[in-house]
Order: structure tokens, then C-alpha cells, then sequence
DNA sequence: CTGAAAGCGCTTACAG
DNA sequence: CTGAAAGCGCTTACAG
């Protein structure tokens, strides 16, 4: 049998709920008692049953990662690691674990957080992706289970945690305007995505700031999954237009805007945004430093559960700085 | 108030017990009363405690993870995110949460795993990585906890779920072999870790069955954390030798290498080892297959969960196959 | 400063 | 085929 608070308590020779108390360092312990319960405690090797705790306190010290449908783009964006690394290095320092869920289809992810928060698995829940009308916020929101979404906006009352992307890409093209450039294009992403309007907003903001018109000819959404492939197709007709700088809203689309480019002999500037040094052969990229949206989200989130706990309801922005990197 | 598992007995008019066995299935309940019941639960939306489950029945539908030591070769190299990739695709599809643990040493490491294995958090555990010695094994062959080594062997009596590096880098060599090369030299990552071992020893395997020399001063081992700089280095030295082909153990290696050959303008081809296509202009590269090895690391781990409850002690040894991919 | 009692929400024998 | 009772290992008021 292992180990249980009784055994401590036996051997220390004193009831159950001290043992708790001195676990919990409570001052209404003397000093005394707690230097005898540690030590029966150590003899024993004694460590808590975590399911029991939380059974009675209802928490659990553990938060949940909730990721998107299992795609390429998600598990081989280093996005996803590099934030998991943010918040994995705060919940450690503070002693939580975590738990991620996923899932094949919405079906099955639904099935995996409900497990979470009807099971009284996780004290909160992390938004790795964002999707307008998410069923899977939704429940969070009706069951004013703690959460927040890293990355990406999506209705105005989540609290989330992210670049402010609309000046990050005003300095990206700006960037571009300073060293002289005139016919500076544009490819993003899928445009559904927040992301890649806000990208968008901050590319044409830095043209007029600059007094340059905007040529919505040199302007691309590349649509599907932010594929490689796409942007490939996609640049080929963007050539068309004179060019001489290319802004891409990711390193994937960049891959395609320049498998097509040398392969036509052409060579233009270009910059990508990203959470790691793009391995590939462009001019600079704007590091959105995941790993401190990651750290970010774990703090906050916690802030947001203890809000709850005291009845509170306050919606949290916070925005992350970024860093325009020459290659 | 969350509904609990009276509740849905009251509505539906049975015991509790008689609701756990419905959410069993147990083939003793009539149809008639696994009707009512679901149904019952199903309008007061009802879903189990789990802690309180765990509690009593001592399984958890929960496994974990542990990650080595907060590194930036850890996350950054894609084997990570496709290994969990596959993992998560396994343990959805059989209603199992993952739980993730690291930690910033050795230390913090310990407590966090302590959490999962006597706090009774996860029913087995995956190790992604591997060392000699390694305490937090130790501490699961102790406690006789289920768990297995996913990628690298170390003692010989764990289960563990591996490519066959020996033969892979067998073929890689044979490839170059094959296409008239004479002179093949080969950049390892560090020498300690048992897949650089394993990937040297298949290389000097394809020279004797070619009946070619082994020269020692054509291989060399990076030292350090597998590090890109550290390549640069190794590789500099490397081009003393006459050289018309390279093998790489890893594609963050091979960025190292080809760095230095395009600055001195050289041009060899290149095989890495990888888990995902890499960006760098390189040959060819093996594919060792992550996700396949996530989705077997998991299955395997429910089996070893199984042994340990009837008490059978098994060790198993999977091999995933790995692919060469011209690029 | 400490203990006895009750209870968290389940499941598991036992009994019928 | 079903229920009543006991118990999993904790914590939380309550009482002193």
C-alpha cells in the first residue's frame, strides 16, 4: 500500500488535518509540530494523492493547452513549441503541470475539453489558436471557466494575450519605405485569419504614412492552410506587378514566394514574421517572441483564475513587443 | 451546483451505483435502465468528477510526457512536435489526456514527474529523450510505474520505441556508395548520445560491405548541445580531407556543415537524418518517421499499462522503419 | 495550536 | 438485474 496522510500522522503522532496544515505551512502551526510532521513525512516518503485534493479543494494545479485540429501547418509551425516552452517554463517555476488536448475533429476535441473542464482536471484553459465562434470558447464562456487566448483576437471580450501585429508590420514596411524601396508587395495568409488582417492594416498604415498609394494589385492572400504551395502559385501572379521588396505574414508562405522567385532567377528583399530564425535566405524577419507570449499567458491565466475564484470578471489584453531581426 | 452522479440517480429513479454501471456499460443493466438513465444524464448534462474517479478506481485516462531540460536544440528541432503529434492522435482516439512535464533542472524535473507518479496524475509515462543513469527513470523502474523510452536506448531492460539507426544510416551510406562516391565523410552530433553511436556504426558498416577503408580522419563528432556553431567548426577541419560526399546525423548539423561549405564556395551533397522535409538545399535526408513513432510509443504504453496491472513484467522493443527522401 | 467529524463524488464488493 | 454500505485519501469548518 503507499502512503497515506494517516501514516504521516501516526508516526508523528498527530492527527490528519495537522499534517494537512503543515503541508499547507499554515501559521497556526507551531513550529514544533511542522519540524516533526516534515520529518515523518521525509521517513515516509510520503507525497499527497492529487486526485483526493482536488476532490475536496477543487483544484488541481494543472492548466489546459487547448490546440487546433491536428493539421501540418499547426505541428510544424515553431510557433507552437516555442510557446509551449514560454508557458511550460512559468508553470514549472510556479508548480503547475499541464495538460494539452487535441483532437482530429471538433467532435473530439469538444469530447477533450469537456473532459477537462467538467472533469475537474484543469484549473484553466490556454487558446492556442483562434476561430471565430469556437465552440470549444464558448463552453469556457458559459461555464465562466478561467481561460484566455495566446495569439490571436476573436470577440472582444476574451481576455488573450498577443504582438500588436498592425505596427509590427507598419515597422516591417517601413523598413522597407527607409532604405528606398517603392513597389513593396504584400502576401499573406489565409485572410480569414485576424493575424493576417491585422498584418494587412499595419502594411497599408506604413504606405500612407509615407505618403505612397497603395496598389492593391501587389496585394495576395494566399488561402487554404498558409501552405507553401499556395503562396508558390500565388507570387507567380504577383510577378506581374514591378516589385522590388516582398512583406510575407510567415516563414511558410515566404518558403513559397521564394522557391518561386529563384526559380525564375529573380531576386527580391524579403521579410517574414516568425518565433525562431528562418533557416531559409531572406532579408530580415519580425520575431514575434513566442516564448514570452507563452510565459505572458501563464501569468495572466493565472491572474484570471484567481479573479474567479474572488468573483471578479476582468477581461485582460496584453501585448507582447517584437523585434525586427536582420539576417 | 455541478451535477453529480445523484442527481442523474434521482431523475432517472436508480442507485448510484446502478448510474456508474450504465456509464460502464455493464452488460448486468437491463436496456430499459441504461435508457433512462443516459437519457437523465444526458438532460442534466452530467459528467463525472474525474478526480473523484481516479480516487477510487486508481486509473486515470491521463499519461505523461517528460521532456528533457529546458533547451533551444529540444524545441527547436521538429522531432518533438511530431512525436507528440502522433502521440496525440493515439491518445485521442482511445480517450486519454496527455500531460506534458519539464522542468529548468534536474531538480524541478524530479518534483514535477514526483507529482505525476505518486500523485497518481497519469497511468504511465513517455520518455522523449534518453541518458545514461537517468534518475527520473530510476524513479518509474523503482515504483515499477509503466513507462517506455521513445527514440534512444539506454539500459537495456526498458521498453523503448526506436528507428533502427544502425541499418538507416547503413542505406544513407550505401545510397552515396551506390551513386560512385569514394570519399564520404561524416559530421555527428554528440558523441555520448546513443543514436550518434548507433548512426556511426552503420556508417563504418556500409564502407567494409563496400569493401571500402574506414578513415578516421574523415568523421567527426560536435560536441555540445548538437549545436549548428559547433558543425561550422567540426566541418572546417573536415575539408583537410578530400571529401566528394558528407552524412549528417541531423539537419541542424547539416546547417552547420553547408553554412561553411557555401562560404568557401564548395559544393558537396549532403544527407541529414530528420523528421520532417528540411529547408536547407541539401541531397537527400532519412526520414525517421516521428509521428509513426509517437503513434506506436502510445500504443505500446497501453499494453505495458495492461501488463502491470496483471502483473506481468513484458519488455518491449519496436522498430519503426525509416525512409530515404531525394530532395 | 490541534483534533474529531463530516464530506468531496465517485466505485466496488456484498447481498439479494 | 439492482441497491445499501463502505471507502478511496484528502480538506474544511467547527469546537475547544
Amino acid at each position: 500500500m503507499r502512503t497515506t496522510i494517516k501514516d504521516v500522522a501516526k508516526r508523528a503522532g498527530v492527527s490528519p488535518s495537522t499534517v494537512t496544515r503543515v503541508i499547507q505551512n499554515s501559521s497556526s502551526i507551531s513550529q514544533q509540530t511542522k519540524e516533526t510532521v516534515r520529518q515523518a513525512m521525509q521517513e515516509l516518503n510520503y507525497h499527497p494523492n492529487l486526485n483526493a485534493r482536488s476532490l475536496v479543494s477543487s483544484y488541481t494545479q494543472v492548466i489546459g493547452l487547448v490546440l487546433p485540429e491536428d493539421s501540418d501547418f499547426f505541428y510544424q509551425n515553431p510557433f507552437f513549441p516555442q510557446a509551449l516552452r514560454g508557458i511550460s517554463q512559468v508553470a514549472a517555476d510556479n508548480g503547475y503541470a499541464i495538460q494539452i488536448s487535441t483532437g482530429k475533429n471538433e467532435k473530439q476535441r469538444m469530447e477533450a475539453i469537456s473532459q477537462m473542464v467538467y472533469g475537474r482536471r484543469v484549473d484553466g484553459l490556454i487558446f492556442l489558436y483562434s476561430m471565430p465562434e469556437d465552440p470549444l470558447v464558448q463552453l469556457a464562456i458559459q461555464h465562466n471557466f478561467p481561460f484566455l487566448i495566446l495569439g490571436k483576437a476573436s470577440s472582444p471580450f476574451v481576455s488573450l494575450v498577443d504582438n500588436d501585429n498592425i505596427q509590427a508590420c507598419f515597422e516591417a514596411t517601413s523598413y522597407f519605405i527607409n532604405k528606398g524601396y517603392k513597389n513593396i508587395g504584400f502576401v499573406a495568409g489565409n485572410k480569414e485569419l485576424v493575424v493576417s488582417q491585422d498584418r494587412y492594416e499595419g502594411y497599408k498604415n506604413a504606405l500612407k504614412a509615407h505618403h505612397m498609394e497603395l496598389d492593391e494589385a501587389k496585394v495576395k492572400f494566399s488561402s487554404g492552410f498558409l501552405l507553401e504551395d499556395n503562396s508558390y502559385k500565388v507570387m507567380k501572379k504577383l510577378t506581374k506587378q514591378p516589385l522590388d521588396a516582398i512583406i510575407t505574414t510567415d516563414t511558410i508562405v515566404a518558403e513559397g514566394v521564394l522557391s518561386y522567385l529563384k526559380e525564375t532567377g529573380l531576386d527580391l528583399p524579403i521579410i517574414s514574421f516568425d518565433s525562431v530564425m528562418p533557416k531559409i535566405d531572406i532579408t530580415a524577419y519580425v520575431d514575434i517572441n513566442a516564448t514570452k507570449l507563452g510565459r505572458v499567458s501563464f501569468n495572466t491565466l493565472l491572474q484570471i483564475i484567481n479573479d474567479t475564484k474572488e468573483g471578479k470578471q476582468v477581461c485582460y489584453r496584453r501585448v507582447i513587443p517584437h523585434t525586427i531581426i536582420e539576417l
